[in-house]
DNA sequence: GTGAATGCAAATGGTTTGCAACGTA
DNA sequence: TACGTTGCAAACCATTTGCATTCAC
């Protein structure tokens, strides 16, 4: 749990809230929207007031340890690790399939060497409609 | 503007305040938002509703004419015509790119083959740096 | 004339903020 | 102890909704 040394290392105190916050992130692999993040706490210390989570998830952030991304409805959350994979969301289920970094990778540097513009698509929670979904299943 | 031809197959009326918002969405090639639209159609009309705006665009995205997606703040619209491209919207300092779309359709159609999900860049607007900040100019 | 569309005002709901009390370092 | 952090409640603000009035057809 990176995100703990971060804090660390700009003087940020280590609270119990904050902790459990970080895990959240940390041990749940999908993007989690605050009310999940702030279900998942409040399971573990009742009390934890949802400013708490919203203010820890903006210092996160800001810290480099936690992406937020628009998705239909609210933000989503995730945890800035290296050895990335995009997330790509079904519009109609709501699933998420976990995308190979590579894969979109050469479209990046495509966008780059054209027009100069530096796509970032790891920030992006990406919708479209899954395999089941558009078979109807 | 075509539009208007569908909204008057679904039987709807063409009301002043419809022929506007679609103008808008129409005549300004990037994409806007709510903001914008309820700004534009003031000037020309004032006195025209924002709860109209709003309601117009849903009438106009479920007719299939304008997309809506989320941005880091809030929607943006934009008309849905073929002959499409992406749009790049530094979150720097805001300007729009657009981008041909067969730029992304390879990485769109490896994301298919792999994970049989469709992948669907035309309705997100891609966020990233444009050349120009990432050159600090 | 009639049902759909508009304007107005109030509601909604996720997110943010002000402030006093509390807890970490 | 001192300052950062928390809980609480209220504010925000884009978007949505209810309802009486108006208008396109």
């Amino acid at each position: 749990m990176s995100c703990v040394f971060t804090l660390k290392q700009k003087g940020l105190k280590l609270t119990p809230q904050r902790r459990l916050i970080a895990e959240a992130i940390h041990d749940i692999p999908n993007h989690l929207s605050a009310e999940e993040i702030i279900a998942y706490v409040q399971e573990k210390m009742p009390g934890v007031n949802k400013s708490t989570v919203y203010r820890t998830l903006e210092l996160l952030e800001g810290a480099g340890c936690v992406y937020r991304s628009r998705m239909d409805d609210g933000f989503v959350y995730h945890h800035a690790e290296e050895g990335h994979h995009h997330h790509l969301v079904c519009r109609n289920c709501g699933n998420t399939v976990d995308c190979d970094e590579d894969l979109l990778v050469s479209a990046e540097q495509a966008v780059a060497d054209r027009y100069g513009f530096q796509v970032d698509l790891k920030h992006v929670v990406i919708s479209g409609v899954c395999g089941g979904c558009a078979r109807g299943t």
